[in-house]
RNA sequence: GGGCCAUUAGCUCAGGUGGUUAGAGCGCACGCCUGAUAAGCGUGAGGUCCGAGGUUCAACUCCUCGAUGGCCCA
């Protein structure tokens, strides 16, 4: 048996999902995830901390997850190979409002009264377990996708160390006064019986229909304006929520606003009071031509004013005010009357202002958002849905101005989409706004990507912050470790540990302690303040000693998360060093949702513990000193992917498709991360999917397969300076695009890191590298052919390198069968990386192998070539016919450049098959010189006359750019203004003149000389027999390496063009002997012989061919 | 209702500080190659740069006002 081949063949039928799962099973019988994350743990790496925000494992994971995953995976796997440690701990959310809302829609129940009923206990086991339900389809996924990260030792929210590093965090605010129980209207949600923070409200706002009702209310022993007889007035006020009217206490008008009082011309006997710029509005347009104005008044002066109320089913308890005009700022004259209705239980303004004013305060709606059963006409009803009800009351008590409804957007709960009540409740909060400044100072030191967010989304909600309502009154969270005495509210201690909580209660935890409710809700002790009678001044009571009882709720899981920089290795209980080598991270990566969310609540955590976290005083670093925003992925047409809409792509099906690697190719170079991407198949497959094809025709076609006939990396390479121009020019962009690549995602710039690799490639590599090259792979032995493996093996296996964060299995695949060695994941990102990581990458940075103005004569050569081919298109002159001439000028070039472009002229010439390529000059007959007026450097001197002087300046005549040129001064004269030209001014372009066929492109053009002679005809005739004699080699089945004889009839014409080149033709199409015969005499033998002949056309006469093979 | 971000060829995207004929890839058309062939390559046709005003010698670029889409806030 022959040996194996030492480059593995990558045939194009070999599946991209056989390739990827195949390396995968190869990936876990290498246990590899493991290996390369302890790459460097034992010290001798510096490190590059990730943090992942954790997922649930209640839902599936869907195609949005990929590119989370994808961003966060590929930034941590190029620090890697940069020379990091870069630990990355997988973290699983397991707390909050989804894990419960999962539940009761498993159990069929809902509701906080349905889950007292099932028992907490029970419930919270049901949590538990639901927290897992997809767990083992995420890590499949995760697997799949091949973002490496530690799934081996998670953090887990839920267990009893995470939560015991919460309790910490938590005690450390308690104590700093930055926990406090306040008594606030919060948005809440009745379905789920609890109050909701503000990033919670900010994730449900939604388009709805509500009334928009106005309401005119009677003045009370008001006395009438104008000629001072009783009359009666009303005020109008606006409401979009007519069942807070029940508990109306108040109205509100804005001190400087101005409003009028206006009666109706047909002689009504009451006048009507509302804000002036909103009168059109309220009365309609042209209203002052039916209203008369009776008065205006300034706001402040109609405050103090008492109405009658439109309800009055609910009395006003004893010592309050109520039924009274205050002026208040937040009256806005942008929408209703100008006149709000105040109802201090259901809004924050109003309740707010009924502080201010002692206004009474209503609050007639229990916890499930429903009126009392006994309230007359809306008895037993839920908010909502009283609107109807209370309007239809309104227009019978004759109060009802009008009613309309109105579309705007209102907050609903982001889970289970009911409508949010605005309730006044007690809840726990963190005293956000304490350290507000130091929040906005770490954030302003953070790298956001992209800045806009950190700068504007960000900083502006940090702006407004308010104080983080964090405690829940749900069952399924971390507990708050708050006890308070039940005999004396005001003793009151956070526990920071467990063995705190055991030694308070005098007992041991024992085993299967577990911090959930409604256990830990069974650890009470006598309060030991009452004990000691502090706080009293009376002498202790041992009677009156009350129990510390802890309070009922949980916190909000956003604490949970942000907790995980040091809950995630339980500290400061544990791993103390740990954490203060891993705080901050250097990196993390979320979607736009998470600003309020989780980035929100690192920050916001981090900065209320200060320094008993490491490495975070006061004016330290944000958690996060870089981040990644990714935006929302969209279906092909723009749409919102949802499971209700059903165009949510599976990701599964796009693994088995596509792969993983086209798709993270395609997520990070189709657009930035952070603008909405369009999720397309069709896209991917055009795009990412076809650049890795051409990526595996590189390795197997242009490489391996030719290699494979003796070629192995050696000393007898020639040295790169030793290679051809060609070598050392993709050698030098190679250079070029690594320098690039790694300096882009030094600045998290990931697609563009992926587009400069892919394009050059592509372009370099594909389309001019290779196409060039490619004759010198057809054998081994030479120094030409030593030079063109080396330098080929050189661009792939530094490519795979370049593309592994992108691409990570096809690029290892090929880089251990390049290499014969390991991983690409364990090589370094870029050449000649020293053992310290190198984080300064610039762009274009310089290289040993850089060669700059090679690289620009390069650039002018595939330009002209480009224009020669399209002259040649425009002449009607396939490139296989060979032409004796082509004049070009190559643009503007540097002298270092030029002198390579003369060398590289061999290249342009073969490219377009002429004979000789020629430089135009001034003095060329050819050629004539044109003035190209550049407006930039005119525009400063000329001004106003620019237009004029660029004229003047384009017709300048060719004596006189010949003189220019030479460095004689050329002035020329606008409106008689002279002004001698400068090299800034304008360039002076070639132009072709005559009867050659031109083509250009800016500064460069490429003619060519179309004239066919006899001699070039013969020549084409002959190219066109290899190319037809070619054709049928492979048709006939013959290897490459068959030895054939060919015979050749036809016309003269035919016959004397194979005369002429018969040696070419027989060295070309591996003849031994060519036999050229006006007739083709078809033995018939020949057959048996196993001749092929065809008859073929060449450019308008008829040829014969027959080849056999020569045994 | 307010704020932010988009809007450039059929699609996906580039286009420092305003400068003359706005680019690329895909797709499309036409063609080449046939020793990368379930590949490879070339040429070409496609654009009122969302609209309307304004500033300027000159606007895709700056300003104002709109439109559409998205996100965020109240």
């Amino acid at each position: 048996m022959p040996p194996p081949p030492r480059f593995t063949p990558l045939p194009s039928d070999r599946s991209v999902r056989d390739l990827e799962e195949t390396l995968l099973a190869r990936w876990r019988e290498e246990k590899i995830v493991a290996r390369a994350l302890a790459v460097g743990a034992d010290g001798s790496r510096p490190t590059y901390v990730f943090y992942d925000g954790p997922p649930t494992a209640n839902g599936r994971p869907g195609i949005h997850h990929v590119l989370a995953r994808t961003v966060k995976d590929l930034i941590c796997r190029h620090r890697a190979m940069k020379g990091f440690y870069v630990p990355r701990k997988a973290g699983w959310d397991t707390h909050g409002l989804p894990v419960e809302i999962e539940v009761e829609k498993a159990l069929g129940i809902s509701g906080k009264q349905d889950i007292e009923r099932v028992g907490i206990e029970a419930f919270n086991t049901k949590c538990r377990e639901s927290v897992w339900k997809y767990r083992e389809e995420w890590e499949r996924l995760v697997e799949r996708i091949a973002h490496w990260l530690d799934y081996e030792r998670p953090y887990v929210t839920y267990t009893n160390e995470y939560i015991e590093s919460e309790w910490w965090a938590l005690k450390t605010l308690f104590d700093a006064g930055n926990l406090y129980r306040g008594h606030k209207i919060l948005p809440y949600c009745t379905r789920c019986g609890t109050t909701l923070s503000s990033h919670e409200v900010a994730q449900g706002y939604a388009d709805v229909e509500d009334p928009s009702v106005y309401v005119a209310l009677d003045l009370v022993g008001a006395v009438g304006v104008g000629d001072g007889s009783p009359s009666r007035r009303r005020i109008v006020l606006w409401t979009t929520t007519p069942w807070t009217l029940v508990s109306n206490a108040a109205l509100a008008v804005h001190p400087d606003l101005t409003y009028v009082e206006v009666r109706k011309k047909s002689g009504r006997e009451w006048t009507l009071i509302l804000a002036e710029s909103r009168a059109a509005a309220v009365l309609g347009q042209g209203w002052d031509e039916r209203w008369e104005l009776v008065a205006s008044h300034k706001g402040r002066d109609l405050a103090g004013l008492r109405y009658k109320r439109p309800l009055d089913w609910v009395a006003y308890p004893e010592g309050t005010n109520h039924e009274v005009i205050v002026a208040e700022d937040f009256v806005s004259a942008d929408d209703g009357s100008g006149v709000v209705h105040m109802s201090p239980a259901f809004g924050a303004d109003d309740y707010a202002a009924g502080k201010r004013h002692n206004l009474a305060f209503l609050q007639p709606v229990n916890a499930r958002g429903e009126f009392p059963a006994d309230m007359p006409v809306i008895g037993g009803k839920f908010f909502k849905d009283a609107d109807a009800v209370i309007i239809e009351e309104l227009k019978a008590r004759n109060v009802l101005w009008k009613a309309a409804t109105v579309t705007h957007s209102y907050p609903h709960c982001w889970r289970c989409d009911t409508p949010l009540l605005y309730y006044a409740r007690t809840s726990w909060f963190v005293r956000t706004t304490a350290f507000k400044d130091e929040m906005i100072a770490r954030n302003a030191a953070i790298n956001w990507n992209p800045a806009e967010t950190g700068s504007g989304r960000f900083g502006e909600w940090l702006e407004n912050n308010i104080d983080w309502a964090i405690s829940r009154d749900r069952y399924w969270g971390t507990p708050l470790p708050v006890w308070e005495c039940d005999a004396n509210p005001e003793h009151r201690l956070a526990v920071g540990s467990f063995d705190e909580l055991s030694t308070l209660a005098g007992r041991p935890l024992g085993d299967g302690f577990d911090p959930h409710k409604p256990y830990i809700d069974r650890w009470t002790w006598p309060c030991t303040i009452c004990r000691s009678g502090a706080g009293s001044a009376n002498p202790p009571d041992v009677a009156a000693v009350g129990t510390m009882q802890r309070v009922s709720e949980v916190i909000d899981a956003w604490f949970d998360s942000g907790s995980m920089p040091f809950a995630q290795w339980h500290y400061p209980f544990e791993n103390v060093e740990r954490v203060e080598r891993e705080f901050p991270a250097d990196y993390i990566a979320e979607g736009v949702d998470q600003t309020r969310g989780w980035f929100y609540s690192l920050l916001a955590i981090a900065t209320g513990l200060g320094d008993t976290l490491p490495n975070n005083g006061a004016g330290q670093a944000s958690p996060y000193r870089n981040v990644i925003v990714h935006d929302h992925v969209r279906d092909a047409k723009g749409q919102k992917m949802s499971k209700s809409r059903g165009n949510a792509a599976d990701p599964w099906a796009i693994m088995e498709k596509h792969g993983a690697d086209a798709t993270r190719l395609f997520l990070v170079s189709s657009s930035q991360m952070w603008v909405p991407k369009n999720f397309d198949e069709q896209v991917i497959r055009d795009g990412a999917g076809r650049f890795l094809i051409t990526l595996r025709n590189l390795y197997h076609g242009a490489f391996a397969q030719y290699a494979n006939f003796g070629w192995a990396p050696s000393a007898a390479d020639p040295k790169p300076a030793d290679r051809p121009l060609l070598d050392r020019w993709v050698l030098s962009r190679l250079a070029a695009v690594e320098a690039d690549a790694d300096a882009l995602l030094e600045r998290y710039d990931a697609t563009g890191a992926a587009r400069v690799v892919m394009q050059f490639v592509d372009d370099d590599v594909s389309k001019w590298y290779v196409r060039l090259a490619k004759r010198r792979f057809y054998d081994v032995s030479t120094a030409d052919n030593r030079a063109a493996f080396a330098t080929m093996h050189e661009v792939l296996v530094t490519s795979c390198r370049l593309l592994a964060p992108f691409a990570p299995y096809v690029t290892d695949w090929m880089h251990r069968e390049l290499t014969g060695g390991d991983s690409v994941h364990f090589a370094p990102y870029v050449r000649g990386q020293g053992a310290a990581p190198n984080v300064t990458g610039a762009l274009g940075a310089a290289h040993a192998d850089r060669a700059v103005a090679l690289e620009e004569a390069m650039a002018a050569i595939r330009s002209l070539a480009s224009a020669g081919r399209a002259a040649r298109e425009t002449a009607k002159v396939n490139v296989r016919q060979p032409l004796s001439k082509m004049v070009c000028v190559p643009g503007a070039l540097s002298a270092a450049a030029r002198v390579h472009v003369n060398a590289l002229i061999t290249i342009l010439a073969a490219e377009l098959n002429v004979k000789v390529v020629e430089f135009a000059t001034s003095a060329d007959a050819l050629v004539s010189l044109e003035a190209k007026p550049n407006f930039r450097a005119l525009g400063k001197v000329f001004g106003k006359e620019t237009p004029k002087a660029a004229a003047v300046v384009g017709a300048l005549g060719p004596d006189s750019l010949m003189a220019f040129e030479r460095g004689e001064p050329v002035t020329v004269t606008v409106d008689g203004r002279e002004h001698q030209l400068t090299a800034e001014d304008l360039t002076v372009h070639r132009k072709a003149s005559g009867a050659l066929v031109v083509q250009q492109d800016g500064p460069l053009f490429a003619a060519i000389d179309p004239t066919v002679t006899p001699a070039l005809r013969a020549e084409g005739i002959a190219r066109e027999l290899v190319s037809r004699t070619q054709r049928l080699r492979k048709e006939t089945g013959l290897e490459v390496s068959d030895r054939i004889i060919l015979r050749i009839a036809g016309p003269a014409l035919v016959t004397g063009a194979a005369e002429t080149h018969r040696q070419w033709i027989a060295g070309e199409v591996l003849a031994h002997d060519v036999v050229i015969t006006e007739m083709m005499p078809v033995a018939a033998d020949d057959l048996l012989r196993g001749v092929t002949a065809v008859a073929v056309e060449l450019d308008g006469v008829t040829a014969h061919i027959a080849l056999s093979k020569d045994s």
